[in-house]
DNA sequence: CAGATCGTTTGACAAACATCAAACTAAGGT
DNA sequence: ACCTTAGTTTGATGTTTGTCAAACGATCTG
């Protein structure tokens, strides 16, 4: 597969990023790449401990909300924040998810609720 | 249960508010209390074509989450955004979700992803 | 109290999701 | 050619989630 989906700009959906957003893991990946730097998939790089075919798993779901842009080159694939995309379609959004990362990234994962 | 559980301000994770907007019925039950207003739970006063007790459901994820406070008067259960308290611990979320609303509003609802 | 109203809780069910492991593809390197 | 490296795909598994329906609880009204 040489052509990976990238929705364009305009076709971003919010319900979708926010859905893409809505994991611990996933955010964590994408404070790894929020001062604009690029990273290859290697799960070292990332400072997660899941195994690969589930970062992989979690590469597609940002880029295909629009999130990530994958680039690819020779046997390495290259993740980047989408920032200017998301910016224009959805103005605040990042700034204001970036910014409670900090916090969140003390606490331990959890999926789990209270009542 | 007399005793509805609300998050302080700042309990809130930004994860389990993501996860509570991350979904198509519950971002237009928030579109319609974005104005400030309060609403009871009436299915009829939201627009929406789900079962009382799904949207029972969506009110409580959004409570559970700090998006909105739900207030007992009587039989009655008023809703309305905890505006106040997101802007305050995510500044700048909530107006970028509420800005992309209309939008979103437009298309049909969709939970499944395309390669 | 009896009945109606408003909403929650519980149970059931299918779809979606996060995860791992193993197989696979593609691109270098030797 | 062969082996290694980088990452994806597929299958399996357990969890979570959205939904409805039916039962329940609590409050108001006659």
């Amino acid at each position: 597969m040489t052509h990976l989906f990238h929705p364009a700009r305009d076709d971003m959906r919010i319900s979708r990023v926010l859905a893409a957003l809505a994991d611990p893991v996933r955010l964590h990946l994408v404070a790894q790449v929020a001062d604009g730097s690029e990273r290859s998939c290697a799960a070292e790089e990332w400072g997660v401990q899941v195994h690969k075919s589930t970062l992989s798993h979690h590469f597609r779901v940002l880029r295909e909300a629009g999130v990530t842009m994958t680039r690819v080159d020779g046997r390495n694939r290259w993740i980047r924040l989408r920032r200017a995309d998301l910016d224009a379609r959805f103005p605040g959004l990042l700034a204001a998810v970036l910014a409670a990362l900090p916090e969140e990234a003390a606490h331990p994962q959890d999926r789990a609720a209270a009542s």
